[in-house]
DNA sequence: AATTCCATCCTTTTT
DNA sequence: GGATGGAATT
């Protein structure tokens, strides 16, 4: 298809947004409400720009999820018949980068890094803590995670940020281990998630001329869902805008829901402080809802302190009002799901067309529970990421330790998949004489073992080593013509079919090797999209991409995800569940103003995807943590909401103060008492 | 070294 | 209620 002309591209824009897509030069902040054709602007500037001549090497286009970016770059390809080369995840961007320049600075990486997820940073974590022969009683690794991020994120060296905690029992301790971490993520040649981003803003401050060169080399930035970046990406788009500040952010206050992995929405609130030349316009047209779904939305959203005052409107109908319903328990909620799937599937409507949003993963399980029993097909974004479970994880380790010979927590898996009869304490030798000789580890299994006293003589466990050794020559031996090829033959290396059959029944085995076999086939559809890619390009893209980004809008079944990975998408019919308070807003989010607002803008968020109906639920019952709390409370928010169908009331008076005294609910004591409250004392309702 | 059993922590949300 | 990690057992 060819694409389409000038004229069209322009074409059935308002006059706000023909604004923001054709902006030229400098800085431009566009506030964009839910529903206003953000991605409509954003694209099509993208496209208007390459048309305009611009080189698509010369922009940067940042998104915060694979998903967006994968649709940015396939509409703008329609749009212009051109894609901008580098567009992707704030990480993406990064790690790409990372490839072509980490080695210009001392930072003890190859461009054949690893990069860690949150359970190996926390592996190699606690790693650190047994070196220094610390039970993780006295330091929890996970808020150990959480400093070290936090000083990254804020840019400060480690020791400073320490001393700005409130309360910080061990502060010479936890800079040791600090150190100890860093120290050993060189050594592993591997990268935690924020180093991507934290690296990259330490290349270019520590060097001039080629932050020059990215300067030069980027000259158009544009940043989608900009009230979630945090410091790091913030002076990071500061420092490649540059003098020149071509910069074009997009982004709405009111949907920021991420300042617990440190997005600051001060960052769009600032930004015209931060570029006083800056140009604004703001989208409050809403293309998406019924008036009902937007006048519920504006109601809840209305009642936080901190925001920017918008008035989204729409001219689309009314619409059905807004429903809110209690349930008994979490199955009659699951049963409440299902039975709405099936009344809009004889009204005709696409299974695909019904989301169920709601705020833990754990949620899920009892829906998904239904969903199975019924035969309803449906998929579930989040949770158990494909790519964590074992059999995968096991696989990448082998297709890592190929990939970088450095990565000791890959050949760990390795080893114990392989059975080969080394286990931690002789791992530990072997790493301490590979270090003295200076060599990768891979190097010297492959190399110096079998010079060794261990693996001389002829007893078995000689003959393993021996064995074992030449496995390893064999890995660094292997080089296949292909992407493909090789990732196969490193599958056949790795024994993991066999090992499979023998270790799991037929039906658990054969389910794993299946997923074996579509990690297999994503090599292929990597090869298509990236001929040029190698397998560190290829480990890179899996470590980066999580499982909203496997949302298949083609498949006829039922979405489900949490109300944080509905962001940016749309669907005729919403359903959300657990409605209530510790839930929603949720018990560790309440304990501030500013984390109780974030609740607010989460379900805002959650109510804004809906284009034709929304339906709430609550509990009165339901089992956390093996423990029934029978007396759940329906959320203050729905206090909140004008103009639902009347199938709740208040069951009493929320005020401001009293969400500040509700403990966490799995610490709340099961009270007999409770079982047996007068349900009376509740409104009328509909019983499902 | 591998397997099995028990205690504990947990659950907010994700690149 | 379930995953994970450590200790105890073979």
């Amino acid at each position: 298809m060819p694409p389409i002309d000038d004229s069209k591209l322009l074409e059935g824009l308002t006059n706000s947004q023909l604004e923001a897509v054709t902006h030229l030069d400098g800085p431009m902040l566009v506030v964009a409400g839910a529903g206003s054709g953000k991605t409509r602007v954003v694209t099509r500037r993208l496209a208007w720009l390459l048309r305009q001549g611009v080189w698509p090497e010369q922009i940067l286009a940042m998104t915060f999820t694979n998903k967006a970016a994968r649709e940015m770059r396939q509409r703008v390809q329609e749009l212009s018949g051109k894609q901008p080369r580098n567009l992707g995840t704030f990480h993406g961007c990064c790690a790409r980068f990372l490839r072509f320049d980490i080695e210009k600075a001392d930072f003890g990486r190859s461009r054949d890094y690893s990069i860690y997820d949150d359970s190996e940073q926390l592996a190699v974590l606690k790693n650190c803590l047994k070196d220094l022969s610390l039970d993780n009683k006295s330091i929890n690794p996970r808020e150990l995670a959480q400093l070290i991020s936090k000083s990254k994120n804020q840019l400060l060296d480690f020791a400073e940020m320490l001393e700005q905690q409130p309360y910080c029992p061990h502060p010479e301790l936890l800079l040791r281990l600090y150190r100890n971490y860093e120290n050993k993520m060189r050594q592993l040649n591997a990268l935690d998630f924020d180093d991507l981003l934290y690296l990259v803003v330490k290349l270019l401050q520590n060097d001039p001329a080629l932050l020059e060169m990215y300067r030069h080399r980027l000259q158009y930035l544009l940043v989608d869902e900009y009230q979630d970046t945090n410091h790091l990406q913030y002076k990071m788009v500061r420092l490649i805008g540059g003098q020149r500040a071509n910069i074009h952010v997009t982004g709405d206050p009111d949907q920021s829901i991420y300042s617990w992995r440190g997005a600051d929405y001060r960052n769009i609130m600032d930004f015209v402080r931060d570029y006083p030349q800056a140009k604004v316009v703001k989208l409050e047209q809403n293309y998406r809802s019924t008036q009902n779904i937007l006048e519920v939305a504006n109601s809840l959203i209305s009642r936080n302190q901190v925001r920017i005052d918008k008035n989204l409107f729409t001219e689309n109908e009314a619409g059905a009002p807004v429903e809110c319903h209690q349930v008994a328990d979490g199955q009659a909620e699951a049963q409440w799901v299902l039975n709405k799937a099936r009344e809009l599937q004889a009204q005709g409507q696409a299974l695909r067309d019904i989301a169920v949003l709601y705020r833990t993963n754990n949620q899920a399980r009892e829906i998904e529970e239904a969903l199975i029993h019924a035969n309803l097909p449906y998929q579930i974004m989040g949770g158990l990421r494909f790519y964590e479970r074992k059999e995968i994880k096991d696989f990448i380790a082998f297709l890592r330790l190929k990939a970088n010979p450095r990565d000791e927590m890959a050949l760990k898996r390795v080893l114990t998949c392989l059975k080969t009869g080394i286990g931690p304490k002789t791992l530990q030798d072997l790493l301490n004489q590979a270090d003295k000789e200076n060599l990768d580890i891979l190097g010297f299994l492959a190399e110096r073992l079998p010079l060794l006293p261990c693996c001389a003589g002829k007893g078995k466990r000689a003959a393993q080593m021996r064995e074992f050794s030449q496995w390893c020559q064999g890995l660094r031996e292997l080089e296949d013509e292909s992407l493909g090829t090789l990732c196969r033959a490193v599958f056949d290396l790795s024994g993991l079919h066999d090992a499979i059959e023998q270790q799991y029944d037929k039906i658990q085995a054969e389910e794993r090797l299946q997923n074996l076999d579509s990690l297999l086939s994503r090599v292929q559809v990597f090869t298509q999209e990236n001929p040029e890619g190698d397998l560190v390009d290829f480990l890179q893209d899996l470590s980066l991409v999580s499982d909203v980004d496997k949302h298949d809008p083609e498949a006829n079944s039922i979405v489900l995800m949490t109300l944080h990975s509905s962001k940016g998408l749309e669907f005729p019919f919403i359903i959300i569940a657990g409605v209530e308070e510790g839930l929603l807003p949720h018990n560790n989010s309440i304990h501030d103003p500013a984390g109780f607002e974030e609740e607010r803008r989460l379900f805002y968020v959650g109510i804004t995807r809906a284009k034709k109906a929304v339906f709430l639920l609550y509990c009165r019952s339901r089992c956390i943590f093996g423990k029934w709390d029978n007396n759940r409370q329906p959320s203050q928010f729905l206090d909140e909401l004008p103009n639902r169908k009347n199938c709740y009331k208040p069951a009493k008076q929320h005020n401001q103060e009293n969400y500040h005294k509700y403990q966490p609910s799995w610490k709340m004591q099961n009270d007999e008492s409770l079982q047996n409250q007068d349900m009376d004392e509740l409104p009328t309702i509909i019983e499902d």
